[in-house]
DNA sequence: TAGAACGTTTAGAATATATTAAAAGTTCTA
DNA sequence: TAGAACTTTTAATATATTCTAAACGTTCTA
């Protein structure tokens, strides 16, 4: 009877954490997450690794991804010499930046190849078929046209502010 | 020197896919696609699988997955019994709607499961301590909060219009 | 109607990723 | 400063994913 909470817990961690992992987050890191999220208070690693029955080296990697993505910061204990942590309640915060981080990074690697690609066309001239060329030209435009588009509404799109 | 064209897509095709991968689309369907969009013609499965270097059955698994996003189709070509694909050149389209349908499809489970929340807990309440109990309908409560604001702006945001 | 020309399925091999258990490193306390 | 109480790293193992080769099934052609 005592442990009914516990086992909300459990599902809603078990729940959650597939909804993180659909995201493409490990699904450790989700079921951490979710954890401190739903505590009233901070947990060690001990209790983590209690309550997910995970090793606790494991648990130690991906907190420290979530430490990384600000999604849990460690708080003091007085009087135990243990690492405590507690959630960022602020989840969409974590992941609109994460999202936003991501995006950046793929994009900026497009752009590198697209223009390479150019550049490339453009010494081809004379060595290659007038109608491939061609080809190329126009679906090397067609990606750009989509890669600014995009990385435009990117750039001014300030994703935060139209979800908070 | 005949082969430069061929090289310069095969920089293109790995540069785009690992985008693709990084997008969670798998690698090889990555490639296929950009394949087909830099193609000038229409191209047979024996075709991808040479340029590609890999199974025939692998083309065939990548190549229907592709055709299910409608990001290709297949194509008639005279005189031959083979099967011809080509690409849909609206990439933002067949991205944003794999988008689109995967979030739904995480949105609804997230539903499921703070609703079910919320009914258990009202069953526990005079079970459990006041402390507990109300810490977790915060906990609830916000992450309801959050789903409502996420789900509302998918409904009504078309990304498809934003971007077109 | 045999068999050639295809595409699809499948069982297993290769590869990559997730996870553990234990060793190593660090910091605090007495 | 020894050693206890922790966390982190690492090497190995378990699990999941990607990919192939070959068998299979279908449709067309002669």
């Amino acid at each position: 009877m005592l442990d009914t909470v516990d086992k909300l817990i459990d599902e809603l961690v078990d729940g959650g954490s597939n909804f993180a992992a659909s995201l493409g987050i490990s699904r450790v890191a989700g079921q951490l997450y979710i954890l401190l999220f739903l505590s009233e208070k901070p947990l060690s690693l001990d209790e983590m690794m209690e309550k997910l029955k995970i090793s606790k080296g494991y648990v130690s990697i991906n907190i420290r991804a979530l430490e990384r993505w600000q999604a849990v910061r460690k708080v003091w204990v007085k009087g135990s010499r243990k690492d405590y942590y507690e959630a960022n309640l602020d989840t969409i915060s974590i992941v609109v930046n994460q999202l936003e981080y991501g995006l950046r990074q793929r994009f900026e690697g497009l752009d590198l190849i697209i223009n390479r690609a150019k550049g490339k066309i453009g010494q081809m001239k004379n060595t290659q078929s007038k109608e491939q060329i061609q080809n190329l030209e126009d679906k090397i435009k067609k990606a750009e046209k989509m890669y600014n588009r995009v990385s435009g509404l990117l750039g001014k799109l300030d994703l935060l502010k139209l979800l908070k």
